[in-house]
DNA sequence: GCGCCGCTTCGGCCGGGTCCGAAGCACGAG
DNA sequence: CTCGTGCTTCGGACCCGGCCGAAGCGGCGC
């Protein structure tokens, strides 16, 4: 099988650390320079370049020239996705790590963070929930389907369904995949739905990147329209109704 | 975050050669031991042994004793996931490969082989292919569904959706996910549908484990079978029809 | 009990790959 | 044009990790 020394080599891609780091930072979905990655993955400019050369060869990572920058981003959703199944086996079986780090410096990332193309974080696990509870949407290990009420329900919210789903209105229930979150190890949305999500949220000004971290604010406007869209367990971090 | 240095070592225990092969090997879902494990990786009895110790510690690998042997198996659907994830990545975009090899010896894996808990191959991208014409399942890249049509289809044939659908009869159509096919490049259905799909087809004796390998046999009655059931593209590997 | 067989552990060898210092290119600004 | 900055290439040192030979442990069959 050709396939096995290729698998073993796009494995051994991210099996460096200096590597591994840089992917990590890049599953937020955005493009970033040579030497944000050199910083992030903690080594000189000269060590990431190397690194980087590899894994846009391999068409791991993809390019943008724009004048004398160069942005790295992840090549596809399948590269995410790969990266998704890794961590969640490098996260291991246990359901409960305690409560690990209660560092306020990420206390933003676990309130609410870009994964690759959807939301993450306490925000997106609530989010998923009331989706659920309110029969908008079916979540299992495999899969997620949006029910016909839910469709009703999220065209209500301004969710662009017709953008996601590419092909015809007959199957437009499936878009929608879990991926089991970090911090909360409960699964989110991810998918096409999730994206349209995120989207969604950026396009209303509920939510707002932070420049420079993965790590996105909810505006006063947008905790108001999201607990009126979804209930009070969009509250805030530590619930403040 | 202490998850960048477990994503690395994660990644790099598939990274090595040996052990990417040994994983591959056990994508079939049956359990093997160390001395098959060595041989099929191309390595000695004791390098198989450390390389076994290092997998079954990092949760990749399960052991079970059973006399004097040791059987291994893939520890969960998750480790699973991550090797296709890794492998769609490592097959790259190129969606035609030409025809890279049609030595004999592969033509039956070609044809229908398992794939850790479900069917792939010719077979399966075919069975996949009807149960979409015929309206049963919606195939998307994000997620699959079963129809209320297909829920009545694959009643008829003896799939037990029942059990495929711990969660109740509420929601009963969403675990199906799509799976690339490295000798196909094209999606069939993996998921909890899948595995129930392959485990009706051997239930039935449709299909037949070949000892020693990842390839299933089609019996006479099977073929048979699957020809009324899904239509002449399941007919031969050749298209005998 | 004795010997066979599967599996594991220990030690030493060796190769691949990562790392950084220094120098070379490319692009844009002044 | 010349300088400065971001990125890449080259070279050599280092170290981690895989590999196998030999020896030790444990269960099974005779």
């Amino acid at each position: 099988m050709v396939t096995v020394t290729a698998l073993a080599r796009t494995a051994a891609l991210v099996g460096d650390p200096a590597r591994a780091g840089m992917l990590a930072v890049l599953m937020d979905g955005r493009a970033l320079t040579a030497s944000e990655l050199a910083r992030a993955a903690g080594v000189t400019p000269q060590t990431a370049s190397g690194h980087l050369a590899q894994l846009t060869e391999a068409g791991l990572l993809a390019v943008a020239r724009q004048g004398r920058h160069r942005y790295h981003r992840l090549a596809s959703p399948a590269v995410a996705r790969m990266l998704e199944g890794v961590m969640a086996v490098a996260a291991g079986p246990g359901p409960v790590p305690a409560a690990p780090r209660r560092g306020p410096r990420d206390a933003a990332l676990r309130e609410a963070r870009t994964c690759y193309d959807h939301l993450a974080g306490r925000l997106a696990v609530a989010m998923a929930d009331a989706l659920v509870a309110r029969g908008a949407v079916e979540l299992e290990a495999d899969g997620g389907a949006v029910t016909p009420a839910g469709e009703d329900f999220l065209r209500g919210l301004g969710v662009d369904l017709a953008a996601a789903a590419r092909t015809g209105p007959a199957r437009r229930r499936v878009f929608c995949r879990p991926c089991l979150d970090w911090s909360e190890r409960r699964p989110h949305i991810a998918g096409t739905l999730g994206a349209a999500l995120l989207a969604t949220c950026l396009d209303h000004g509920w939510l707002r990147r932070i420049e420079g971290s993965r790590a996105v604010a909810v505006t006063p406007g947008g905790r108001l329209a999201l607990v009126r869209a979804f209930g009070d367990g969009l509250g805030g971090p530590c619930g403040d109704a």
